[in-house]
DNA sequence: ATTTATACTGTATTTTTATACAGTTGTCAA
DNA sequence: TTGACAACTGTATAAAAATACAGTATAAAT
């Protein structure tokens, strides 16, 4: 990846938490603004350069078409920090928690009881469960038993499927295949 | 909350998915294309009962400027599940983990070593860290010692800062307010 | 029975937005 | 010392996109 320079740094943070602030992405013209350039031309010789280095995804003919290679949707991973203030985080970067592809038929639920706390699941936790992925034995998933949702381990036996809770104070359960909601790809606890 | 009908709801469902896919809003035009319709202004009176509603936020005279009040980029919590495949959670929701408001100023630390594993934060888990919030007293914050980023307890003592790690094993550490990187709002681990 | 909301057609117009092309000035490396 | 790149000014134009207003038909609510 080719080095960003101190202006083009500039102009790729502005469109940065512009999408952050609006959803959306700014126009040409309110980039212009924001800079004070006094020709639209200075701002699209920017956005090429951003594109060409990788850094912006820009769908030609498109208003506000505008992407950032890694958009803040998802959670910048910072492996490294410069030492001293004022630390500059945004030039690290590992990947992202949470890419667009992540969150493709993705949901929440809530945990209550201790029945998965052996595997380091708690009361009031979330897990963030996935839809339409194939599950396999051993796997932590979601399934509706009765009228409530539970997180339990997956065991296949021959055409049976049995639920299993972390907690060996309970018993294992025998569910069909199309109570399965989804395989739980995240645990998230707010602090 | 209004309910929607189906019609609006596909709609919803069609801006939802646009989004998700291209990182912004579809424009009128595109809207008016995929369902056929014949005139502009169909769009326009969808989308006007949509924000109505309250299921979309609109931006006006600006070019795809529509946001949806409960965007993807937010991870839906579902609490009740309706039982009886197949399982409708789309309309079934009690807020989001993630919204652009929760990203804004946050980054992730991954978790090497057992320090917190008395606050259940264990070898592997990334925090979320929020920055240029207010810490306080027993927060859990993120701070950099040295040339690493770790993770403690916050203890404010008349002018004196000293980060407590969960583990009683280890002592507290005196540091200096500038070396604080922000708050931990969350905890997450990949399963 | 009458109003209100839904779900559109049809046409016209304005505003926003992107793009195109011709230049200028300064810096830094080969 | 030449040539590539950066960082712009300036003007013009095409296209995309939103908006405005006048209607119609049908279903649901009061």
């Amino acid at each position: 990846m080719k080095k960003l320079t101190q202006r083009q740094f500039e102009i790729l943070k502005f469109i940065t938490q512009f999408i952050n602030k609006y959803g959306y992405a700014p126009s040409f013209e309110e980039i212009r603004l924001f800079f004070k350039f006094k020709s639209p031309n200075a701002v699209t010789c920017h956005l090429n350069t951003l594109v060409n280095k990788g850094y912006l995804i820009k769908d030609s003919t498109r208003a506000r078409a505008l992407r950032t290679r890694f958009p803040l949707s998802g959670i910048p991973i910072v492996g490294k920090i410069a030492a001293g203030p004022p630390i500059i985080i945004e030039n690290f970067f590992e990947g992202s928690l949470f890419t667009p592809d992540d969150l493709m038929d993705v949901f929440a639920l809530k945990i209550t009881g201790d029945s998965m706390e052996q595997a380091h699941i708690y009361d009031g936790d979330y897990v963030i469960v996935k839809k339409n992925v194939e599950v396999r034995n051993g796997d932590i998933i979601a399934a509706v038993i009765g009228e409530e949702a539970t997180i339990k381990y997956l065991r296949k036996e021959k055409n049976k499927i049995f639920l299993v809770p972390a907690n060996p104070a309970y018993k294992p359960i025998e569910i069909k295949e199309n109570l399965i909601l989804g395989k739980v790809i995240g645990v998230f606890r707010k602090v």
